[in-house]
DNA sequence: TCTGGGGTCCTCTTCCGT
DNA sequence: TCTGACGGAAGAGGACCC
């Protein structure tokens, strides 16, 4: 087998587009007298972390993932600014129109960057990946007002690290015969899958770059980290990275989660939040056109110690009052009683089309809350999120109240 | 220092039917 | 009727990514 993966013959054809701190440049660009100032997005509650940050304030050692107060301390003279996502996700619509123009196959990672497949594109485009990636960056930069950075190389992989490299506001190229010369000598956290965990089972092992983790066998590794991330790190560390651009991939769990303000050890406050969070969750299920088998409830303990259980229903759902029983009853098996919680989250997997023909249970009514909730989801389109909620949570609107509703859609 | 929220994927264990 | 082997599905948890 080739060091390489099988990689056609011309110009690397798999690019990868990432915005610079991305949410962070949309505040400046809708108010420009932050333009040169230091820029923080995160939620400002008390257990808000850092969400982006211009590049300005990394060098204080602000990160993404930080909590807010730290970031505050470490950079006072910041501006703070609370995260608005339906504004992220209007200018992300507005720059995927403009990966779109230049070839059908975009294959989103977030909002804020995406894959291009250029080799049914590249001719009519003038053959030159480097020249494609700086059209895209100047038009991204006309029209949204925002700096991009573009990596060019024949794998996934090669390229997002390759834009990595280039950033802020640039654009790098790793041709095939340059690919081994590049990688070599990156850190082993480079590497996809590669967290601080896996890092520290490599720093074991005396492997400190990629180069090391090549010339390591792959059963070496497949023994230190388990069969699929072994044989996964050794192949990307020579380069190999066998994965297409997909235009879309079906989502496989939809869910949601809340990080209470302060630790709850309250049933009721708890079984009022699952309430919401089950509602939220079905209707997202319903705006996808989805219903889920499998319910999955998460618990966060004070200590950050996490728990999950779940449960395989008869028929898949859409409906939030058969997400929260489910969830309600996992919840109730658990046997907390005042155990401090800080998170709870709920899940639904196993999705499949949400208009499928469903068995009926004998005595069951043909019309029952699922109706109900389709129902209530119009209203909400049609007058907000805020319009309509369960009577339990008409005192305690949670953070539904503050943007629109999870019936939303567009 | 004190850790959000949305996900995916992998591994291991347990359960169940054959 | 009991037992063990086996495979698949479900369930739980962990690691990781953006």
């Amino acid at each position: 087998m080739s060091d390489m993966s099988a990689s056609p013959a011309g110009p690397p054809t798999v690019m990868h587009v990432d915005m610079d701190a991305f949410y962070a440049s949309v505040e400046i660009r809708r108010r420009p007298e932050l333009r040169g100032k230091p820029v923080v997005v995160g939620a400002l509650g008390p257990r808000g972390v850092v969400l982006s940050a211009t590049h300005d304030v990394r060098p204080y050692g602000v990160r993404a993932g930080q909590p807010v107060g730290r970031a505050r301390r470490l950079c006072p003279q910041a501006v703070f600014l609370p995260p608005d996502h339906d504004e992220y996700a209007t200018v992300s619509a507005n720059v995927m129109e403009v990966f779109r123009a230049v070839t059908p196959v975009v294959e989103p990672l977030s909002l804020d960057e995406a894959f291009l497949d250029l080799s049914g594109s590249l001719r009519r485009l003038g053959g030159d990946p480097a020249h494609i990636g700086e059209q895209i960056r100047a038009r991204v930069a006309d029209e949204q007002g925002i700096t991009c950075s573009v990596g060019v190389a024949s794998t996934k992989f090669v390229a997002k690290l390759a834009g990595a490299t280039a950033k802020p506001d640039g654009l790098r190229v790793v041709p095939d015969d340059e690919v081994l010369e590049f990688l070599h000598p990156l850190p082993v956290d480079r590497l996809w899958g590669v967290g601080e965990r896996t890092e520290a089972a490599l720093t074991r092992l005396g492997l400190h770059t990629v180069g090391d983790i090549a010339h390591t066998p792959a059963a070496t590794l497949c023994r230190a980290l388990g069969q699929a991330a072994g044989r996964h790190l050794h192949a990307l560390a020579w380069g190999r990275d066998e994965r297409p651009v997909v235009p879309s991939e079906p989502e496989r769990s939809i869910g949601t989660e809340e990080t209470f303000p302060a630790d709850v050890d309250d049933p009721a406050v708890v079984r009022r939040t699952l309430l919401r969070l089950a509602g939220r969750t079905g209707a997202r299920l319903r705006a996808a056109g989805l219903a889920g088998r499998t319910v999955t409830l998460k618990v966060r303990f004070s200590d950050f110690t996490t728990l999950t259980r779940s449960k395989t229903l008869r028929d898949a759902t859409d409906v939030g009052r058969d997400i929260y029983a489910t969830a309600c009853a996992l919840h109730a098996g658990l046997g907390l009683e005042r155990a401090r919680l800080r998170l709870v989250g709920v899940r639904v997997e196993h999705l499949v089309p949400g208009d499928r023909p469903r068995q009926m249970v004998l005595g069951e009514r043909a019309r029952g809350w699922s109706e109900v909730e389709r129902a209530a989801d119009a209203v909400r389109d049609r007058f907000g999120g805020r319009a309509l909620a369960p009577a339990s949570l008409l005192a305690d609107p949670g953070r539904d109240g503050r943007s629109r509703g999870p019936g939303t859609r567009r």
